[in-house]
DNA sequence: CACATCACGATAACATCGATAGCATCAATG
DNA sequence: CATTGATGCTATCGATGTTATCGTGATGTG
């Protein structure tokens, strides 16, 4: 019985090596997979730059992934699962909103940290929520949304606020990849979070009475009708009133 | 003479119909691309597929377009050019605020009714910017933003209004369309919408009804709060500021 | 009008890529 | 030990992007 005991416990070590070995193979064709996306872009990553890049061949990936679409999918979920490891960091709960707010900055950063693989993971509809990590790191948004709720600052149903979230997020990234980098202005994605906040909570941001940037704006705007100053007044007043809207 | 001027205009009518020609043939596999595009999905746009669409050869492709990317620049030009022609039917001055939500409710409904194009023209971020139709609807959008500015309505930099109304309609788009049927709630657009208005502009305009002489006075009575310009700066700002109250 | 030029239709071909077949090897199992 | 099954490896097939090539008819020229 020990004997018995003893191989069997042998064979289950072994089977269990064997998936271990399966499993880890899989993990080191993901991540070539992944490498070689976010260095060499999308149309880099074939079955036969993968296979090489993992030290295998083409057909291991069939076997393991069934399909290209297969492999794809598992980066998918390899990007899902490493954005919620950096998730699951700091969960203390301090104020809701300010949860919700990192919550919305991690998401962003990670989509400009790793565009191509966010294109992968966002871009296309279909693939969008098919993952189970995804799924997971939904189920800790919606509870930061309960937490919300909880405390009284929602201000939208609950599916509606992930939606708004995810759009936002979304949105922020894609429009600032698509950016030119001179034309990058982080207002954008301060501002989409705030817009994302007032969407979402009753918290009422800080109405800031900038009077002075508005008049500069509207004035600006209406500059070019006039004919009272000549050219050369006209450029230098909208210098100085492009250095009042900047510090104000 | 009258021989010699014949064969001239003959010759160029001759010149101007092959061009013609030639353009026609473009535009017909553009159109057959764009909707196998629509009807098959991206996969389905095969050089091969489109060229027995459009009743040519593949290599015709590579004589017009001189690529497959190329292709598929002109069907997102082409995309750009027809939603172009949907947002120039209605330029009545009405209610500025109102044309921003018609424009935003336009592009939205726009990448809802036509996802795999959307899909090509807004999700991959290097292409977004390339086309001269979309810097034409850029000027149509700019446009609307200077009138917000003039009518006091702006509440940030034209630029950051015109990348927060881009980045907010993209999120609706992928998003709303990322989401399972049954999961669409309306609202999301609605919600996006208004958060976009409310990010852009003023709920009252700052300075009312829009005068050049109202913004130079809202200006004027701000200013003695203002550090940024020197003493100088600020009395020859006055001055001018004056000179347009006076003749404006 | 005769001739050169050139764009275009059409076919074939090449390289690459996704996907599969077939075979040898090697470990695990009964 | 024989069997089963998974894996490494090569070769291969069909599809796709791309190019070469040839013939033809139109275009432009002397």
């Amino acid at each position: 019985m020990s004997e018995g005991a003893k191989t069997d416990a042998i064979h289950v070590a072994a089977s269990e090596t064997a998936a271990d070995v399966r499993e880890v193979t899989r993990q080191r064709v993901v991540e070539a997979a992944a490498d070689l996306l976010a260095r060499e872009g999308r149309d880099a990553v074939t079955t036969r730059a993968v296979a090489a890049a993992a030290g295998t061949q083409p057909p291991a990936i069939y076997r393991l992934f069934g399909d290209k679409d297969g492999l794809l999918e598992a980066v998918v979920e390899h990007g899902h699962a490493t954005f919620l490891a950096t998730k699951h960091r700091d969960t203390r709960p301090q104020d809701p909103v300010e949860d919700l707010r990192a919550g919305w900055d991690l998401a962003v950063e990670f989509g400009l940290a790793n565009p191509e693989l966010y294109a992968l993971m966002y871009s296309d509809p279909r693939r969008a929520m098919a993952s189970a990590a995804f799924q997971a790191g939904m189920q800790i948004l919606l509870g930061r949304i309960r937490r919300l709720a909880a405390g009284g600052w929602l201000r939208v149903d609950e599916t509606l606020a992930a939606a708004l979230i995810h759009a936002t997020a979304r949105g922020a990234v894609l429009t600032w990849l698509s950016l030119p980098e001179d034309q990058r202005d982080p207002a954008l994605l301060t501002t989409l979070r705030e817009s994302m906040v007032a969407a979402v909570t009753h918290e009422r941001p800080v109405v800031q009475d900038a009077g002075l940037a508005d008049a500069v704006r509207t004035l600006q705007a209406l500059l070019p009708g006039q004919t009272t100053l000549s050219s050369a007044e006209q450029h230098l007043l909208s210098e100085w009133l492009d250095r009042l809207a900047a510090d104000g």
